[in-house]
This record gives C-alpha cells, sequence and structure tokens, in this order.
DNA sequence: GTGAAAGCGCTAACAA
DNA sequence: TTGTTAGCGCTTTCAC
C-alpha cells in the first residue's frame, strides 16, 4: 500500500487553470454562465491532476449528500432465505446509480438495532430512506417520523391510520392472490384451502383477503396459518390435511411456503396436481422452478418494485429541494400498486 | 412532513452548558481529561437539545468517513439466484454496526459500473472496500487498487500474482472439496464424477482441484463445466450420463448446481442415493434442505465469512490511522482461509 | 461572466 | 483541565 495521496483541491485546479476557485466550483457542478474557453481550461486542469470533489465539504455546504438509506427490519431470518430481498436491492441500486446517489445499507435484527437506525437517520446523513419489511408492531416507522426523513416504504404499512401519510410501493398481493384462487376455481377445484404468511406483515393479511374475496364461504377450517418459510408451510399442510382430508387445491402465501407444503404432499403420497393442485406466491425462481412438480404462482415484480421505490423518493426529494417544504408525494397517503402476473406451470 | 428542522450545533450546545465548542467535542467524542461535573452538563445539554453532531463536518477534517463500501461485482444473475451474498452482508453488516462504521453498497454489472465504481471509491467517500465475486479477468482490482483504497476480498483473488499483495477470506474450498469426495468413496463409490463451477472464478477451479486430489487417476470425462446455476447442472449432468452412463457418484461445485442434477436424475429414472450419491457444497439451507433428497452437503460458515472481512479492514483501518502508513495485514499476501464441513443428509 | 470573501460545523494544536 | 483559534474543501452571495 502507498501513502495516502494528497489529493487535489478546488484551489489546486484553479490555480492550474488560472482562475478562481468559484469558477472551477461552476464548472465542475455544471452550472451555466461559463465562457466556453474558460470551461475547456478548467476541465483540463481537472483531468490532469485527476480532481475529484470532496464529498464532505460539499455536504457541509449544501446539506445535500446525495446518499440514501435502505433500511431493511427483519427480526426473522426469513429475508435471508430468499431473494426477494437481493432482487428489491438490485432495483434500488440500478436507480440510484443512475441518479448519482449512493446507498447505505442498514440492516437491523432487534429492538437495540431500532436505535441505532433511528439516531442514523436523525443525524441527518442521508437525504431520504427506502424501508422494507415492516410488521405491525414494529416501532420503526414512529422513529423515522420523529427524524423527519423522506421516506418511502416497501410495502404497505401496516399502522391503522390516522398516523399520517405514507408513500409507499407494493404489489397487488390482493388481486394477484383472487386471481390464483380464480384459477383454482377454474381448474374445477372445489375444497381450496389457504396457508397465510406471518400474519403481522400487511402482505400476508391481503392475500388471505384476495382468498376471501373468492371463497365467500369459506369453512374457517380450510385456513392455516403459516409464517413464509418452508417449514411454516409444512406444518401448516399438515393440519389441512388432518382437519379436511377431502381438500383438492392449496393457496400458499409464498413460494417457499408451498415448497414446504408440497413436501408434505409427497410424503403423504397426494400426488400434485392430480390430487392435490398447489399455486404459491412471487415466483421466486430459484424455488419456483426447482420445485417438483414446478409451481404455478403470482409473480410480482421485485426488481421494478424497488426501482419504483428509488424514483419515488429521488422525486420527492428533488421536489424537496426546489421550495423549502413538502408533504409526502402527493400530498396525501399514497400509494403505488404494482400488478402481478399468474404464471403457470405443473402444480395447477 | 415538517420543516427541515434547524439541527443544533456544537456551537448550540456549547452556549446551553456554559463550555466551549472544544469541551463539547471533548465529551462528545468520548476524549478524557474532561472534570466530570463538567461532563454531567454537556451531557444533558446534548440530551436536551438532541444533538447530533454532523459527519459532513466531522469528516472534513478528520479524513474519516466510519463507512465502508461493499462492491458486488456480478455481471450475471447468480447473486441473486441464492442466499449466499444476503448471507454475507449480514455478516458484514453487523461487524461494522459494533464498530459504527456505515456499510456503502456498490452493485455493478456492467463495464460501465467499474469505472463508476472506481471513481466512487478513488474519491475518497470511504474509509476501505470489501469487494466480492471477483472473475478472473475482472478488471476492478486493478481499479481499487490505483484508488489507493485498503481492501479486503471475499473469495482468493485470481490473478497470478506478481501483482502485489491482497488481503482476502476464502472457505477452504479444495479442502472442502476433498472430503466431500472421500466420504463419496468412503460410501464405496468408484465412479466419481464431478460437475464443475463457473471456472472463471477460483472458488470453481479450487474445488476442481480438490477433486482432482483425491480422484488422481480420474477420467478426464468423469469432469462437466457448470456453471453455479441449476440450469448448468443439468447440461453437466446429461453430459456425464451419456459419456458415462456407469457412474455411481456426482460431486457438484454448489448446492444450485446440485439441484439441478438432481432434477436430470430423477428424470432418467436413476434412484438417489442408491443408484448415484449426489453430494454439493455451500450448504444454502433453502436450497439443500429443500431438494429430494435433502442434499449431502459442503457447509460454508458465510456469514462468518462477511464478518471475518469486516474484521481484517476495520483492523486494518485502525493500524493506518496509528502511524501513516501501512502495508497490507500482515504486510505480506495474506489470506485467511476458513474452514469447511461435511453436513450428511440423504443424498450421499 | 468572474473573482473575493464569508462561512458550513467540526477537530486539533496551542495557550492559558 | 479548559478555552482560543485556525483551518478542513467547498458553495454562494455579492461586488466588480
Amino acid at each position: 500500500m502507498t501513502e495516502t495521496a494528497p489529493r487535489p483541491t478546488l484551489e489546486a485546479v484553479a490555480a492550474r487553470a488560472g482562475v478562481s476557485r468559484a469558477t472551477v466550483s461552476r464548472v465542475v457542478n455544471g452550472a451555466d454562465g461559463v465562457r466556453e474557453p474558460l470551461v475547456e481550461r478548467v476541465r483540463r486542469a481537472v483531468e490532469e491532476l485527476g480532481y475529484v470533489p470532496n464529498q464532505a465539504a460539499r455536504s457541509l455546504v449544501t446539506r445535500r449528500h446525495d446518499a440514501v438509506a435502505v433500511v431493511i427490519a427483519e427480526p426473522e431470518n426469513r429475508v435471508f432465505a430468499d431473494p426477494f430481498f437481493a432482487l428489491q436491492l438490485r432495483g434500488i441500486s440500478k436507480e440510484l446509480t443512475s441518479h448519482d446517489n449512493q446507498l447505505v445499507l442498514l440492516l437491523t435484527e432487534g429492538r437495540e438495532d431500532h436505535a441505532r437506525v433511528g439516531r442514523y437517520l436523525a443525524g441527518g446523513h442521508v437525504d431520504g430512506a427506502l424501508v422494507f419489511s415492516l410488521h405491525l408492531d414494529d416501532p420503526l416507522p414512529e422513529l423515522i417520523r420523529r427524524a423527519g426523513v423522506p421516506t418511502v416504504f416497501g410495502g404497505r404499512p401496516g399502522w391503522s391510520d390516522g398516523r399520517g401519510s405514507a408513500v409507499y410501493v407494493d404489489s397487488d398481493n390482493r388481486g394477484g392472490a383472487r386471481e390464483a384462487v380464480r384459477h383454482l376455481v377454474g381448474l374445477g377445484r372445489t375444497r381450496i384451502a389457504h396457508i397465510t404468511g406471518a400474519l403481522d406483515q400487511t402482505s400476508a393479511v391481503d392475500r388471505l383477503d384476495g382468498f376471501r374475496d373468492v371463497m365467500t364461504d369459506a369453512d374457517p377450517r380450510m385456513v392455516a396459518e403459516g409464517d413464509f418459510t418452508p417449514g411454516g408451510g409444512e406444518r401448516a399442510m399438515r393440519e389441512l390435511l388432518d382437519r379436511c382430508p377431502d381438500l383438492d387445491a392449496v393457496f400458499a402465501a409464498n413460494d417457499l411456503t408451498a415448497s414446504g407444503a408440497l413436501r408434505v404432499l409427497r410424503e403423504r403420497g397426494r400426488r400434485v396436481p392430480e390430487d392435490i393442485a398447489v399455486v404459491g406466491f412471487d415466483d421466486m425462481l430459484p424455488i419456483a422452478e426447482q420445485t417438483d412438480p414446478p409451481l404455478t404462482t403470482v409473480r410480482q415484480d421485485i426488481e421494478e418494485m424497488g426501482r419504483l421505490m428509488a424514483r419515488l423518493l429521488l422525486r420527492d426529494l428533488d421536489r424537496r429541494s426546489g421550495d423549502g417544504t413538502a408533504e409526502g408525494v402527493g400530498g396525501a397517503p399514497s400509494g403505488v400498486i404494482l400488478p402481478t402476473t399468474l404464471v403457470r406451470r405443473a402444480s395447477a
């Protein structure tokens, strides 16, 4: 490793180009009102010196950081068990990158971490935040609200309203669930069960609601609670089979859950889809394509969700820097709901 | 959203506590040499005002950012298809967090991104970098070297040495592979095949070497090239079966590959493990436990790898801030190799 | 159109 | 032990 290279400053560039710091600053920041020959000279000096602006110095005066925090609050291990999280990050990263913003990742696992995140957000290190995986009792939204950082949520926040508006991006969980169940109905199935996700998350609640929209007269015993994991899927599937041995279809709250259910069905000698049809949710490829049989499932465009969240946030940040203040995007509780599509494979 | 709150400054705290800015700074930064009563007064003022230090101002003078970049260079989609990446991030995040460092995530997908990353790293926005998923022809290491940022690599970098030292953390890919193959030998298998990973990554090469260490006289036709994906596993498995119909075991370069192989075996009516035993690598739970049959595989502690990388980097950063300069940790090309363990399930 | 000068909020000598 | 002071590198009025 070499000596810490003494990085050139604006001053140095100015000297080299024979102009003032102010002029260099203007050129570097693309402000107009500098005459062409000077621009050229400055550009060359920047090039020759390998000048890169010092972000800290800049932030100190502009109060912008061109950085966004991504907060992933997941006490359990779920996020880490499926690629959901990676895909969202990718979408976010692409969008932020194309707007020259940095992504600061904040992973939290317990209560202690919340305080830390709250402090960080309140510390004004980033211009905004993208927040995921909220659970109903999560203290994080409140901390974030108090921190006063512009925020976009991933997934509909679960708090009963009155707590002010929230900007969020979500999949059409309810509509997607309806489509899944209708598909099963269209297959001639009549004894359709549902394995829910973790019901402290709105995505699970919404999918359950979608199920009920179609199965208006569903026997309550046809619904078993899962938790979005394969293990939960297994447990729930066993319950269902014990309670209602004659069921002929299952809609699982996600693909992981479905994979657990499939395992139990195989173990109990039920053929899929002949005896029991199975539909999942997510279309996580490494899961959905690898199960036996491959899973019919509801696809949501995870990467696009991430992208859209970032886009909404950046737009909001731009608006704020115009006037001094701003409401949540649009001034009212606003959510953007992305469509889902049913992907047919062999399981239903 | 409310007005942008005018955050209190050191000055404000000092005024409130009736001391100088310097004293407040000392208290805030935990420097000793301030008498108890004053400390107390300052603490109270900080509390009352809700003071949070302005990181930009601090960095401007200290030239520390307490931030580390995590660079994940993955042109393909592989990282996003398995939870590898999430686990490493978790390990890194935990370690950084406990040392009050932030994690800046840099995802790259193509050549254009490399330049951007290089610029960012050279821009002195972060104190160091953790870099993953290097491929043999990757231009990134060179960019990073030129940026002069202290770096720890995840996985042994593939360049032929002479290009200077590199600090890295890796699993014992070769040893793990040996153990896997020996296990198959111990099972009485004699016609053992190997499906490699993407051979432009050292992990794949090392696992192949491990295979060869044990199967010294292996028929070259018993090795088929894969790419760490299920699809690659399928393709390779078909090849192997066509070339050597009498093989009785397969060691796959990772679990995803193994899952593809299993699918082909099932499709061709070969029983696992009776006819053909299969061993994977990684022990990615959602994959390894869900396959049919569950996968015997070589576990590497991914999260610990991430943790260790962060620890090494932070230690190095601390050392540097002591004297002005420093060599790569230990002053020589140095790698830390983490042990692997064989996990027995049903497939072998 | 360009430059001079005044800070942004903080740390780190140095004095007291 | 505490306070005073001089910048860190940049943007941004405000004159010219």
